[in-house]
DNA sequence: AACAATAATGAAAAATTATTCATTTTTTAA
DNA sequence: TTAAAAAATGAATAATTTTTCATTATTGTT
């Protein structure tokens, strides 16, 4: 897991990250408003934990601006002050969830798990490459492109991008897309591929979809 | 909205329930779990509210087993005790939030409404009568039966679910379902409601699309 | 390079779904 | 009670999707 902490007290900010390398994740501290915006433009995290009081920007302006930006990575505040109406404030400014100071590691990963859990069971679209599947209109969004997906398109795109970078047998495809056995006398699967390949590459010179002969299919987000 | 407010203090539960009241909602309160445990079985609550430290069987007790027995139902514990294992451990015990006393009115109202945010936009599946409609398969499921429903059905049902009680006209449909103005000369909206009634009426004597002459159509979910 | 196995493809057939149409039934109001 | 409007229905047609099929292309192995 990729952690972005945004905290200005060194105490705070090396602790917590010594303690999510321990726990095996990734930890990048940065001490202010400014660094947070530029590096979530370039690292995509899975959690957030943002400072409440920080120099030159608040917690809550901060997270404010991010969400505002569209940022989707959840937002967990950190605050020592423990007035309610600041618990108000965070979420409404978009927080997923605030810690008040002084927490254990344990009570952090908690919250990260909760939030967590959270997000998977609410998502609504699976990103790949310059598009994204949204799993509510069973579409794919391009930039101010929409492509229709027949049901069996859909299915199987979505179980690709579940499956994304591991291979894929025709077998696999068969048992969990189709819900029947294999039988080496059709081959809906490669037509259906096929079909698939057109509407996704077309225009661009990108292959989401590779062929592994002999072995299955492997799909790519790049 | 429905709230259920399970707390033995009575200051604290009736304050609560006044509020509750004048911001325009339902609330009940009981006293201990087993008079919880008894009327979700009735009534069916928005949210329930839970005191962390009551007679007989301590709200973590509780929210265990409400949950454990497949409730839904959004749980917010409210605790008097700031240790941190017991943050840990209400998460843990299946709780959504938790809110430290003492707290304000606004804090409930901000607590409660973001976790139903949260399950608003998780929600997967719309229950009604003794069937639900799962919205990853789309399709209709009941005691051990499943119905297979067309787009067209499907759209059409989840519009009625999520406007259950209300009348829709036709026009409505057109443009909400069909993405399309409404033209008198074409009848599809009636031709689909007719297929779809078929499929979750036949068997049962129950009817959950009432027509209203002239005005439109009412789903009831009973 | 040649062969066999595997995969891709275009087009046709089959199946399903969406919409239209003509007719019957129901409802409301005169 | 009856006439007009609205809705329901069965069946036909149109459109789309799914699957099959025959053929061509590609890949790995000898």
């Amino acid at each position: 897991m990729e952690v972005l902490i945004v905290e200005d007290e060194c105490a705070i900010a090396g602790s917590l990250k010594k303690n999510f390398l321990n726990a095996g994740h990734h930890a990048i501290i940065v001490t202010d408003g400014e660094a947070a915006l530029s590096t979530i433009k370039n690292i995509q995290y899975d959690v957030i934990l943002l400072d409440w009081k920080m120099p030159k920007m608040t917690g809550l302006q901060l997270c404010k601006k991010m969400k505002g930006a569209g940022l989707k990575t959840p937002i967990i505040l950190l605050t020592a002050l423990s007035e309610i109406s600041n618990k108000v404030e965070a979420l409404n400014a978009g927080a997923d969830d605030y810690i008040t100071k002084p927490f254990s590691f344990e009570e952090v990963l908690a919250r990260i798990n909760a939030v967590l859990r959270r997000y998977q069971s609410s998502v609504s679209a699976l990103p790949f490459g310059d598009y994204s599947l949204d799993l509510i209109e069973r579409t794919v969004i391009s930039t101010e492109d929409k492509i229709r997906l027949s049901e069996k398109e859909f299915d199987l795109l979505r179980y690709f991008l579940l499956n994304r970078g591991s291979i894929v047998s025709k077998e696999q495809l068969c048992e969990k897309v189709w819900n029947i056995a294999c039988n080496p006398e059709t081959n809906f699967v490669e037509v259906t591929i096929k079909n698939l390949r057109k509407k996704l590459e077309t225009g661009l010179n990108k292959k989401f979809i590779r062929t592994i002969y002999g072995e299955g299919y492997i799909f790519f987000a790049d």
